[in-house]
DNA sequence: TCGCATTTTCGTACTTTGTAAGTTAAGCTC
DNA sequence: GAGCTTAACTTACAAAGTACGAAAATGCGA
């Protein structure tokens, strides 16, 4: 009957753990942004009080590195199988999804150098699949480093525009057309009333025909070097 | 006499403005990381009580998005003149100059996004070389979603690397082919001890490699669509 | 069931940050 | 000199990370 007290107020509390813990990370990270990340939040989501999370993580940092290995895990991993440009672009389209889900994740990369094993693993298995699919040792570097730059850099720039899917463009850069219209940036007023304020315009659509542009002129390295 | 006071203490000090809160401010970032930026080191550094900076910005944000602003004003402006490949290299060159000497604007380009003159200006003149090399207005839309993309995403891998410049790599590495050698990452052991791992061996010299593909296929585009 | 050790959680407190609100001290104009 | 403007400062507070150690919960052998 002692443990009754305890049953009556408590809902059966799920105890912590570190998954939890930085589950939770990112899911806060997911709908405020990481700026709204602190460890005094994190708790609160919780419900529990701050300094209980160090039991499960040495410091703020620790967890901002694991969450990007999170990220990373939920990549595709491309497989040795199949033809190498359906796989790196099924690799990249996975990247640029996790990315958009979790576009806080971008910032960390360049900032955070202590990568995870999800993370080894994935650079890994892309690498075995260009080296599979031909590529020289040196080919296949330099055909990751390009695509990579690729993928990051346009989830960058992604995450930086203040819209997002089709046609959502238009509301937003009202305010932006007007400066515009100032003449002093003719070409940005050309792009932006010929091409982005179209309907149907989704600069995410960008990100195939760059990718194909590059996929095709890398299949001219296989063999080489 | 009532001045004389002031006159033997304060040698002459140069009063604060706009400008040189925010040159102060760049310089801080690029010497301690713009994590080492705060109101109050700023103010130090300009020999002044924290809240005098407040006379010159509204907030911190304001000194952020004016920072960036400054990094863009950095970059060479591409002329109509010349070969529009030509400018387009040395546009990107210069890019990647100006954010490895300022590597903090990177992270800062997908959070801030009230674009400054120089951003604008430079937006508009790469536009205008492209259009004038006879891209469409949807040609020049891709083209340079392409470039900046790989230019943004390369300067990003850079920042994120642990070494820089040649040869530089093996004193940091060592540890971590300590981890490659457990045999679970042998495409990225193979590409470590040979590529990255060879005398001379420059990750920033893959940039003109990925550049030059992209260019010469972007030539493609020229009069289509 | 009790006592005790281990595991887990918390309370308090200190430091660093951005900045709101109001204050002092020069100069400038009339 | 009165009053205004410009420029810098003082004080104060809320929010953040986390050091240190105590408290509570839990599990387990006797």
């Amino acid at each position: 009957m002692k443990s009754r007290e305890k049953e009556d107020k408590l809902p059966a509390r799920i105890p912590l753990s570190r998954e939890r813990v930085l589950t939770c990370a990112v899911s806060i990270a997911d709908r405020d942004g990481i700026g709204a990340l602190t460890m005094r939040s994190l708790a609160a989501a919780l419900e529990v009080k701050p300094m209980s999370l160090y039991y499960y993580v040495a410091n703020k940092g620790e967890i901002l590195d694991a969450i990007v290995d999170m990220v990373y895990a939920e990549i595709d991993v491309p497989s040795a199988d199949g033809d190498w440009d359906d796989e790196m672009r099924r690799r990249a389209a996975s990247v640029r999804d996790a990315l958009g889900r979790h576009p806080w994740a971008i910032g960390l990369l360049e900032s955070r150098t202590a990568p995870g094993p999800a993370t080894l693993r994935h650079h890994d298995a892309t690498l075995g699949v260009l080296r599979g699919a031909g590529f020289s040792v040196k080919a296949a570097a330099h055909a990751y480093a390009l695509l990579d730059s690729y993928t990051y850099g346009f989830a960058m720039q992604e995450a930086a525009l203040p819209f997002n899917g089709p046609d959502t463009a238009a509301s937003i850069t009202d305010p932006i057309v007007q400066l515009f219209a100032t003449g002093q940036y003719p070409h940005l007023m050309e792009i932006a009333t010929e091409h982005v304020l179209q309907p149907g315009y989704d600069f995410g659509d960008e990100f195939a025909i760059g990718l194909e542009l590059i996929l095709e002129s890398l299949s001219r390295w296989i063999g080489r070097d």
